[in-house]
This record gives structure tokens, C-alpha cells and sequence, in this order.
DNA sequence: TAACTAACGTACTGGTTCGTACATTAGTGG
DNA sequence: CCACTAATGTACGAACCAGTACGTTAGTTA
């Protein structure tokens, strides 16, 4: 069997990020050990520091795939057709769906976090733009069109009902843990899923729909 | 000037321990080192091997630690005298100032939830019972309270509502560095602070008292 | 005050881990 | 088909780091 080239660039890079990806999610920064991602590729050490210069660098790499990742998936939400109300709902539950589909992703923004986002404040600002636009945007030409109409709020901002919403399923996700341990209850059982989704949904429209 | 006895095993054992909880909350596990620990104390490493076995038991150690100070706070709250909806708002806020002044505990469950929580989950029952208590009974309480009144809604849980609360507490403090850079706001921004506090509080309170 | 033990310090070790010097091969342009 | 370079592999080193062997001193008790 034929698996392709014995030469192949993008093929190994490629391969070294991947694997990367998961050991840093997994162990964080200072817990991943370059010997083993590169173990779990079909290449060798070498070609880690050839291809990215160091296990930082390498980090970095990873983290800007995993946004990079999330970017490209956020932009698949139509919700032109909805009502504010229905639309809100929409948003809140895409962004639960998508959080619990990426729980790696979730990790390494933890890990970026533990280390105080240094790492993603050094990115060139190119790598950053437009990671912000189309979830934020979006919430904000529809709370205007439910202001419009008078459903919602007036002092409510876009970028705060983001905030609360990822809060939420973040939360769910990253400190599922502790919270089991301490209070004995799984935030993730599939059972209580769309319990905790349409909570969710309810919350933010509620607060959007209270008068001030 | 004399400092106190030579020799005061309490008194090293608890400066080995405040100083642990520091590089820990400031490094993760992995990144701190045993060595920088007993640097910064006055006393030497044999005697954190001497009084706590190991890193892995030191860093258990400061953890639970943690965990008893924030239990030792919440047990203060006084909400007897308060209607359901400003009791509530005063639990939203009370620990939304909690977590706002102790971001160390906040960094420790972060990173033993990094850690998949297999710290804790190894503790003893004994240090667990009573951290759940305080904050989510008296929850209990006043939901059942608002409820009776008309004024909550019946399918309410105190956990589910605790939750949700400390989402939006934790979220603000641990993720606002990635926050910060994708999207240009400090969410610990001091201008801002009270128009997080109150917007938390609105939230929850327009969540319970929304129909079903 | 002598014997004893809890508390503490020094110096070291064995394994780990990031990174690199050096060698080699596959593909490619002339 | 021959030189050249991009891509890859091997073997190793130097620093780091958790943990310990061994020795010492302060306080305590008989």
C-alpha cells in the first residue's frame, strides 16, 4: 500500500500541528513534552524544531489553528430569516453546540489564560482580526432590530451579551471538574444537555426582554 | 530585633504553604518548581518534602486550602432580612465581589480543572462536605421563598442558578486575557465593574422571574 | 545535664527534556 | 545525469529539576 510520498512539507507540518494540538490541549503548555508529539508523529523531533523553531513557537501554532478553526465555523449561522427573539435563541444555542463539540479548543484557551494570553497578545494583529466579527456582529444587528421593534432593551450591548453567552458554555465545559466533585453533578451528562441549553437561551432573552 | 524562635515547625509549614499556593496559582502545576518555591521562603526544599512529601502533596495541599478560605467567606452572607429578588441580587453580587477579589482561586481551579479535576476528585470526603453548602442552601431557600410569592419561576433549580452565577463571575476573571486581545475590552476594567455587577444581577433575576 | 527527638540545612544524584551538531536522502533545475 | 537544495534522521549534550542521603542543631524530658 501506497501511502503517498516519502517527501511531503505541508504533510508533515501539518501532522506535527495536529498532534500538537491535542498534547498541549491535553497537558498543557509546560506539561507537553516535545519528545512525545513528536513520538505520536511519523517524524521525527527534528522536523519540529525545522519546521516551527521550538515548542513555543509550536504552541503558538497551535493555538492559532484551534481560533483559526473556530473562525471558519462561526460564519455558518444564517439567522436573516428569524425574528430577534428566535434569532437570539439561535445564537445562544449555536454557540452551546459549537462549545461542546470543541472542548480541546476550550482547553487551550484555558491553558492561553493561565498564562495571562501572553502568547496571543505577541500575535501579528492580521491573526487576530475577524476572529471577533462574526459572532459579535451579528448579536448586534439583531439586538437593533429588536430594540427596533421593542422587544428588547435599549442599554443592552452586543458585545456583553456575547460575554454572557460564552460564560456560560465555557463554564460548562472548562470547569466541569471541579464543579462534578464539589456539588455531584455532571454539567456535560448527556441527559441534562437541553435542559442546559434551553436555560441558557431562556436567560439571555429574559434579560434582553426585562425593562431596565 | 528578634523575629520569633529559631525553630517553629506551624509557622514554616505555613509559609512553605502560602508561598506554594502563590507559584502554583501563578505557574500551574507543571510549570512550578519545587526549587523557586523554597527559594522564596525562609526556609529550605527538604523541609517541603520534610512536611508535605512531594510536589503532587504540596500542591493538593494549597488547593485545599484555597478551598477553605472561600468556604470560611461565603459563610457570611446575611440575606434573612432581604426579599426573594434583593436577596438574590445580593448572592449575585456578593459573589461576583468574591471572585472579583480572589483571582488566585480562581487561577487553582482553573488549573485543576486543566488537570481534569484528578486532585480533587482524590480528596478526602471529609474536605469536600460543607463547600458545597453555604452558597447553594441558602439559593435554595430563597427560591422556594420567591416562588411561594409568585414571583419565581417553579422550574428553578438553587444549583442550576449557582451555576450560572459563577459562569459569569469565573468567565470575567479567568478568560480576560483571551477576551481582551480578540476583542479589545477588559471585562476587569474598573469603569466597568459595576455595570458587570449589575448586569449579572438583572440577568438572574429576569431569568427566575420570566414565565416558563 | 545527658539523652533524645523534632526541626532544619547541605550537597548531591539520577532521570528527564529542550535543543542541536552532524549525517543522509529525495527530489529538482540546469 | 549531475549538482544542488529541501527535507529528514540519528545521536548526543547541557541544563534542569524532583527527590534524597547524610549531617547538624535546637529544644525537651528524664
Amino acid at each position: 500500500m501506497d501511502t503517498g510520498r516519502r517527501r511531503d512539507a505541508a504533510r508533515t507540518r501539518a501532522e506535527i500541528l495536529e498532534v500538537a494540538s491535542a498534547e498541549f490541549a491535553d497537558q498543557g503548555y509546560a506539561g507537553a513534552r516535545v519528545d512525545e508529539i513528536a513520538a505520536r508523529t511519523r517524524t521525527t523531533k527534528r522536523m519540529i524544531y525545522y519546521y516551527f523553531g521550538g515548542k513555543e513557537q509550536l504552541y503558538v501554532a497551535a493555538l492559532q489553528a484551534a481560533y483559526a478553526r473556530i473562525r471558519a465555523a462561526e460564519q455558518e449561522v444564517d439567522v436573516a430569516h428569524l425574528g430577534p427573539v428566535a434569532a437570539i435563541r439561535r445564537i445562544a444555542e449555536v454557540t452551546f453546540d459549537h462549545h461542546e463539540a470543541n472542548p480541546d479548543f476550550i482547553r487551550l484557551v484555558s491553558i492561553e489564560n493561565i498564562h495571562r494570553g501572553e502568547h496571543i497578545a505577541r500575535m501579528p494583529e492580521a491573526d487576530l482580526v475577524g476572529l471577533n466579527t462574526p459572532a459579535v456582529d451579528l448579536l448586534g444587528e439583531i439586538l437593533e432590530r429588536g430594540r427596533g421593534q421593542g422587544l428588547f432593551r435599549a442599554g443592552a450591548d452586543a458585545l456583553d451579551v456575547h460575554m454572557a453567552i460564552s460564560a456560560f458554555c465555557v463554564f460548562r465545559v472548562a470547569n466541569r471538574h471541579t464543579f462534578g466533585a464539589i456539588f455531584g453533578r455532571d454539567l456535560v451528562d448527556p441527559d441534562r444537555r437541553l435542559h442546559y441549553r434551553t436555560m441558557l437561551a431562556d436567560m439571555i432573552v429574559s434579560y434582553l426582554s426585562a425593562a431596565e
